[in-house]
DNA sequence: CGTGAACTTGAGATTTCTCAAGCGGGGTGG
DNA sequence: CCACCCCGCTTGAGAAATCTCAAGTTCACG
């Protein structure tokens, strides 16, 4: 059934079939989420961590006020909440679409890990790759301006997506809206929307209504200076 | 020796006597580095992961044209690159002031992780600790104003080296200058030093040569918004 | 046909940046 | 011992990026 999350765990080197019957049967219980439903609810324990099966979600922390900063995009085959395991959850997770979550008790996953050394490394480099992906857009927050903030975001995301094999083409269906891009890239809505004209007008991508069309990979590329580097996508380490 | 990165791998649980002599034996050969000096540097492999035993250091990314992000500070009992044992180094580390750090060769560290799962567990949570952290300061760059990004910045520092033992009261040696700070708030160094004046000029700190002086608690804590929960600091999970 | 969510626009206010220069102390060569 | 220099801090001033508020538009949906 995980069949992604198998996928992902094994960028760090192939499973045996017992490791992968672990990581099977260690995923129970699929539960349907409507957009906009918490998956994960920021500062509440749960006994498991849930895996996304399909469907797209997201992470982000919020303040008293209403601000809100989305931390990552979630796509299917990824754990919402290694934390969990260890420490409590500060930040929560909401459904980006409709989508489907499978849990693995905390219980189940430390005996996983202790006795499937190969599952083990594959979570923890899923778990390190995440660190990468937050430092590149601390470094888009921090350095970079709007424009290239936004095009890397896209790339980043088409590259993901495509990795997946759940882009077409150039072509990729991501359901988020300029609130979304906001929140992600630290920016007001109305800056995001102009910023995004801005790109349109330059001819490097087109964007409605949840669907990304890329028109000039190498030009958004530069924009955003993506090297897809830390995304860290390619099985091999060092 | 390496008795600080003890202590941290014990915030997830005790270690027994011989999980204490595996990761002591684990960590060799200390080296000197002065102040400025690459601990490791970005992009390239190495065969260890290096362990801060004295002294501070930082994490960065450097852009092409000289635009540099900190990524985090570290102190004694800090792994720096854990990210090398599975991952490429996306990132470099600088001593910040002379220091001394020693290494765990990648080969011996998964041994380790092998036999001693509450060595592993323990690291694991401080890797898990790190992304908490990380994802902090994005929603201070996202969603903070510089006066508060700094407070925060500042809070975080003195709670961390106070649980470290390495502050004196509300007085903190830590010797970062304004130009650290701009790059890790994602700030220039103008308008740092301006906010700077203001925190000093509101009471809340004083700061100078690398020693940071805290003049009232409450008021820093509520100007940077700080909440000390992302930092996990009690030994408890969830 | 009415409604709501998302997108867009305008305009003025703020924050933050850049450039350019001055200041001050510690270290060093003469 | 002094002059000089460098680094880090500070200041001023204008420019650019980004934000806020407020309103208008579009489009899918019931």
């Amino acid at each position: 059934m995980p069949s992604r999350l198998i996928a992902n765990i094994e960028t760090s080197g192939p499973l045996s079939a017992d490791d992968r019957r672990a990581v099977a049967s260690l995923v129970r219980g699929a539960r349907r989420f409507q957009a906009g439903d918490d998956i994960v609810t920021e500062g509440q324990a749960q006994p498991h961590c849930r895996v996304l099966l399909t469907g797209y979600a997201f992470r982000h922390k919020t303040l008293e006020d209403g601000r809100r900063q989305i931390l990552s995009f979630h796509i299917p085959g990824d754990v919402c909440d290694a934390q969990g395991l260890l420490l409590s959850m500060d930040y929560g997770v909401t459904a980006l679409t409709g989508c489907e979550a499978g849990f693995m008790p905390h219980a189940d996953l430390e005996a996983v890990l202790m006795r499937h050394p190969r599952v083990a490394r594959g979570l923890r480099r899923m778990t390190l790759v995440e660190g990468a992906i937050f430092r590149e857009w601390m470094v888009g927050m921090g350095r970079r301006t709007a424009y290239a903030r936004i095009a890397h975001l896209f790339c980043e995301l088409v590259v993901r997506l495509r990795a997946a094999g759940l882009a077409q083409g150039d072509r990729v269906r991501f359901p988020i809206n300029q609130t979304h891009l906001s929140d992600a890239l630290g920016l007001s809505v109305v800056h995001t929307n102009r910023v995004m004209q801005a790109l349109r007008r330059d001819g490097l991508l087109s964007f409605r209504s949840g669907e990304l069309i890329v028109r000039d990979w190498p030009g958004l590329q530069q924009a955003g200076e993506f090297d897809p580097g830390y995304l860290h996508l390619t099985a091999s380490s060092s």
